[in-house]
DNA sequence: TTAATCTCTCCAGTAACTAGAAGGTCAAGG
DNA sequence: CCTTGACCTTCTAGTTACTGGAGAGATTAA
């Protein structure tokens, strides 16, 4: 499989599969004589894997420490559960700040006439 | 006013102060027979007015508007609306992805056992 | 053979700062 | 007067996770 036929099977750009492979994410592919990259189905399972994690939102480290428990035989679940539990803490922290974001800013929205008159509350409270 | 005393005023760091005028957001401001900027209450204001505008999310582009507009005069609130209703259904936009996240996760971290052994919901679902 | 389509590498840009280095300035204390 | 420490300056580079594009080589189908 040459890499944009891997790109596909993956659901990845091929500039995000190349440069998975340049910061050590997943392996460096072999290469055919001419120098392309070659990519078989092990290798295109595990840029799945990425980009499901991706996904949830895990940043690149965690997917490197995902993988490599993916690759694990010995793993433990608890490792996993950890990494995730702490990806969901950050989820709701965010959900917190959105919506805190929220209740205030369509409070101002809300007050706010929008006519051609230049009083304005959201202008009022960010002044 | 040198730039840490406009800095503490505005409730920004020192470095993003410098940061704002490097990219035109607000005026550069006069500089002394040294070279070091100067501020008044008025650039204070508005660095003060970045401030609100970032934490409510909205872009640099967008708080050139909105600062743009709070200094105009005859602007009209519903151009603010505008700007800000925007930035209320992207926030929204976020919201439901995240609250999606938050089930699909919140669900495989529930079902994973979290002990010593390798089976885990969570790196099935992502492999 | 030739044109279209891959593929390669390398460089630069994105958003909004932030860190740090090297060096000039200022006010207070001895 | 000198020093010390806090402050200021500019400049470069790093952060996250890619993405776009240039220039050049490889492959494939007609």
């Amino acid at each position: 499989m040459n890499i944009s036929a891997a790109s596909k099977a993956a659901g990845l750009p091929v500039k995000t599969v190349r440069y998975y492979a340049d910061i050590g994410l997943v392996d460096a592919p072999s290469r055919s004589d001419a120098g392309y990259r070659t990519y078989d189905d092990v290798a295109v399972a595990k840029l799945v894997f990425v980009r499901r994690s991706r996904a949830f939102g895990f940043g690149i480290e965690a997917c490197r420490e995902l993988l490599s428990l993916y690759q694990d035989q010995d793993r433990t679940s608890s490792e996993v559960k950890r990494i995730a539990s702490k990806r969901l803490v950050e989820i709701e922290e965010k959900q917190r700040e959105l919506q805190s974001l929220h209740n205030e800013l369509a409070h101002l929205v809300t007050s706010c006439r929008g006519d051609h008159m230049p009083d304005c509350p959201i202008i009022d409270y960010l002044g």
